[in-house]
DNA sequence: ATAGTTTCTGCAACCTTTTGCAATTACCAT
DNA sequence: ATGGTAATTGCAAAAGGTTGCAGAAACTAT
């Protein structure tokens, strides 16, 4: 498994600045056994840097996500959460009824990607979906 | 097509009362030709109905989807839209690029269903999905 | 070490949406 | 028509996230 420190390279390589706000905002993404919200990476951040603003978690997430480096998905609670783009590529399958959230891997979503490309020339980009239904003890 | 007063007559079976906001905020969805947002159902409620709020938008929307009898859809834009159940069940195609919107049919997402029937035995919901990527015209 | 440049950050305001609470009101029974 | 009930609404605060602007600071050249 990689360690934080490739992406913070890789933000050095792309010619970004390696503020220490952005190397802290990384290890909490890093860090994290799951998916991780704004919220408590900005939790975890603050802990030892306490002058970190919360427009700046969201700036660099924003800037994270546009260059690949992590991508984010909408699991419900009303909150977005985050995860290494490295970490594996994969989607969820989440029951609207009991709240379990099942990996999902990519090749159920490879032939609807193709299907797209083949019917409508489109390149779907699906990077980290989360589709909500119900799971096999919910759907009595 | 259906006019507005299916809604309002279905809300009325099942029990919900019927009041004036209401009947403006389903009069906006059904009036109007394509998706909707929240902000732009509220601006047509108040302009005959200047004391409607906001939240009672937001409610009204709220217990519609859970009755089947809108669909929301993220189409990017920072805000989410809605459309009547009734008018057709489909799905769109969202350019990142330059913002076009493809209709798509049910058919694609259909296999897709089938297969996480299939293989996960998981019942996906997918009402009115929005698929993110680059047209034909953009993936040069 | 110093100065310059440009990116980045903090701040505060803002946007979209949600929520708790008390008052209003749609509906029903009489 | 009237009274009662409980759903609905408006209000204001809150939550998650975004943005403009000015100051801070990472980086580079000297």
């Amino acid at each position: 498994m990689n360690q934080p420190e490739d992406i913070v390279n890789k933000l050095s390589e792309l010619g970004y600045r390696l503020t220490p706000q952005r190397i802290m905002i990384l290890s909490a993404i890093e860090n994290s056994n799951d998916h991780i919200s704004a919220e408590e990476i900005y939790a975890q951040v603050m802990a030892k840097y306490p002058h970190v603003n919360i427009s700046t978690v969201y700036r660099t997430l924003e800037l994270l996500k546009r260059l690949d480096l992590v991508t984010e998905t909408d699991l419900g609670g009303g909150r977005v959460r985050y995860h290494p783009a490295e970490k594996g590529h994969h989607h969820h399958l989440v029951c609207q009824e009991c709240g379990i959230i099942i990996d999902l891997d990519e090749s159920l979503l490879t032939s609807l990607k193709d299907a797209l490309l083949r019917e409508h020339k489109f390149i779907a980009d699906l990077r980290h979906l989360a589709i909500f239904g119900r799971c096999v003890n919910c759907s009595k």
